[in-house]
DNA sequence: TATAAAATTGAGTAATCATTCAAGTTGTCA
DNA sequence: TGACAACTTGAATGATTACTCAATTTTATA
């Protein structure tokens, strides 16, 4: 005995991410809002609760798919340096897709958001944390295999790691050739597969 | 026969960009920007044409000493190679200053700004490459001096470098310790020191 | 088919936004 | 000292902001 809803919750999300994503959390208005969901007001705020509310729920989807990604990548190679290596040569082509930034939304949202977003603000905190510590195991991984020296520290390799990538991708941020950044990517990657045990072995 | 201004143009210039690089353009208001200058918004605008105009000289005013203590660096060291590792391990060090943002400002920028901001976005890409010429100009001298293997690109070193410094800084905004950035940046100073001309000799 | 509950609407709110400009102030030089 | 020019002021502008809520529409069930 209800009115059933026209709009889908996760397709609603989904065209906010797109905006938020591609205008950062200031420059995205409501109106903008209320034209790629096709919602009024009223409806917005009776199912998101508010404009800041809505931006923490794409957040979350975002690094939730971004997450899923990442596993599919690394479920491809029974190598953890091959699929972390994989990942990075993956990000190479990010000029060649069609996406609302070639930026990680996490890394714009830290950047952007102050005192007054602080809960989206620590939220993109945690999430990036979580892609750090998903880098961390993997390079763990690889150690306990084999794969890694036992002088390296996983640690500090995740967050290098992570660090490469957000620069990779604010680089391509820039007007940059897409070929630059596939080249950025393939340097990167060969640094990361250099760290194989064997090889290490050479230069320590 | 004409009043003097009780502002110093170059003093008023470095209260906005403290503004703008901790709180971003959109966050930045003409009210926070009236208070920081203690100039009513006549006076801003008799000065400085409008908020964008202000934004577009504080990027200009940011890169400039950027680059200036980018200079100094390097003219600390004979070796371009070293003192490209100095500059990273200065870096590294940027958790324990007291800045408006850890982030690089025309990052920031470079994220925020979309197309309604065009001009100043478009400055502040012009102004990364010309960091990236400066990054490549010292790879190409450190070539040139036999420090770099002649089979290495200086322009992909640079930009891989550039990259590198985007990442860490953006790393450098979550809320990490101190200790963290300082090993990140000790570990990329590395990276670019092991690619002198005769350690690279061992490993290709 | 009548009822009740949920979903949607959109005009309206108060606050804030960047910007303007006429009026007032101040210092310099004739 | 008088007059002019530059600088400063701050109230007012209209646009836009996020957000609210009473009224309306819709639909499943009794």
């Amino acid at each position: 005995m209800a009115r059933a809803s026209i709009h889908n919750r996760q397709d609603s999300l989904e065209r906010a991410l797109h905006l938020f994503w591609q205008k950062g959390f200031h420059a995205t208005s409501l109106k903008d809002l209320e034209k790629a969901l096709d919602m009024r007001p009223g409806s917005i705020y009776a199912t998101f609760g508010s404009k800041d509310g809505l931006f923490q729920e794409a957040l979350e989807r975002y690094a939730r798919l971004g997450l899923a990604e990442l596993d599919r990548t690394f479920q491809a190679y029974e190598s953890p340096l091959a699929g972390l290596a994989a990942y990075l040569r993956a990000l190479g082509g990010i000029c060649d897709k069609e996406l609302p930034s070639r930026a990680c939304m996490l890394v714009k949202s830290l950047l952007e958001l102050g005192e007054r977003e602080s809960i989206a603000r620590d939220k993109a905190e945690a999430l990036l944390a979580g892609m750090e510590a998903r880098f961390v195991d993997r390079f763990a991984e690889a150690k306990k295999v084999g794969e890694l020296d036992s002088r390296l520290d996983p640690v500090l390799l995740g967050r290098r790691l992570q660090a490469e990538i957000m620069g990779l991708r604010a680089f391509a941020q820039r007007d940059v050739d897409s070929a630059a950044v596939h080249a950025l990517a393939e340097d990167m990657a060969q640094s990361l597969e250099a760290l194989r045990a064997d090889e290490v072995a050479e230069i320590v």
